[in-house]
DNA sequence: CGGCGCCTTGAACCAAGTCAAGCTCTGTGG
DNA sequence: CCACAGAGCTTGACTTGGTTCAAGGCGCCG
């Protein structure tokens, strides 16, 4: 993302409504939402920011899907993480960003200088113990991700549905990514996750009346369906 | 860990120095380690804390090893990471921890409880500042071994020892853990570590005067190895 | 209606797992 | 000082879950 960015502003109107819809009360990032940032709309498979470019803001998502992610020297793409409305994305130890970022859909994201936080906390010490219990949960996600990553293909794919589930409302999930995204986040092929769908489909956990909408007909097995 | 631990005092009179030796100068967390803190030795193999303990403390480690892991549903045991003198361990997003931690051999650990650092926090905000750069650098680990369990054996061995070599001290990487916890943390077999080990062997990347002795002839090499 | 993404399915292959010996240290007791 | 027991590590032969390669189906949009 260029630093040019941050001069623009966008005419939805909505954005500040929506911010405080998706994200709640009791979170002082935006308790003043004019002064900490900016709302920005990115397009489907629009880059975010790219890996080692220098991390200078964090990100909320208001709407639509994000995914994280690392190209390895074989040239294959491991994604890190989705991030859906609500969601802090952009947390780094170090000056630059470890993965890139993209919008999985049309997104509307909230973009906070990091400096702008820094001197917002001065003021309310409250946002400092934010900023580092979203980093803690954000290191919870992670370890969890690394967890997924040792079981079976089966186990990989109910675990990635329960936690969408979990995480979109609905009680059909309505995945806003592709297949070979949740390949790519799970470590397996697409005809891998495709198989393994069909199969849960059969085994009647599942009902997948299309592609990206899965009906959770038996979460209880799902969660049992551990190796 | 009980909580009676806490009464304990070690009759180890180096345990602050070598405390001072392990961590810096640059380390407000240890600036007065009588009152943040206190040392406790642990024998090898010894549980420090058990996954869903309330997360009182957090740890840093003085002298040894430790590992953190979590058992799996099939009995599966999953090591998170581990963790070397100066290492902090234990910080958690939620009121429980997600794993258990051990020693691997004697270990010197530094226990603090997390009031005495929200105490001493409200005297000197810097605290809160190292805690969240800590759980950012946690992160990092955390995102950078999710990206190992993706690749191929030879490269989640080749990556493990670099990066051990990059954290231990000497040209010579002096293992602390057995070839089950290697395996257990890369998300293989013992066997496969075995082979794999015997492997680099005998492309000359590396040399194995002793199974816990390794001698990183060809770190480049190494680092190509990417599947 | 036709073309193009995206998804599913089938068949053959292979990297890592499993099972089963056997080897090598290390510490202990005779 | 040596014998021996046991844990930890290595090696070999076979099996298997997931990948690869290849074909075909579905649905959406022009």
């Amino acid at each position: 993302m260029q630093p040019v960015a941050f001069h623009q502003t966008i005419a939805d109107g909505s954005s500040v409504a929506e911010a405080v819809k998706a994200t709640g009360l009791r979170d002082p990032l935006l308790d003043s939402p004019a002064l900490l940032g900016v709302t920005m709309p990115f397009e489907k498979g629009e880059e975010i920011y790219g890996e080692s470019e220098k991390a200078e803001c964090i990100y909320k998502v208001l709407a639509g899907a994000v995914r994280t992610y690392n190209i390895l020297q074989d040239g294959r793409r491991q994604i890190g993480g989705f991030y859906l409305p609500g969601d802090l994305f952009g947390l780094e130890a170090d000056e630059r960003y470890s993965m890139s970022a993209e919008a999985v859909v049309n997104a509307n994201i909230l973009v906070i200088r990091r400096k702008a936080i820094a001197t917002a906390s001065q003021r309310d010490p409250r946002i400092m113990g934010m900023l580092l219990s979203s980093t803690a949960r954000e290191l919870n996600r992670a370890r969890n991700h690394a967890l997924l990553l040792v079981k079976t293909a089966q186990e990989r794919v109910a675990s990635f549905l329960l936690e969408m589930a979990s995480r979109l409302p609905g009680d059909t999930v309505e995945l806003p990514m592709c297949r070979q995204d949740i390949a790519d986040y799970l470590g397996l092929t697409i005809e891998t996750v495709s198989r393994t769908l069909t199969q849960l489909g059969n085994l009647r956990a599942i009902e997948i009346p299309s592609s990206r909408r899965i009906i959770l007909r038996n979460p209880k097995a799902l969660a049992q369906l551990n190796s």
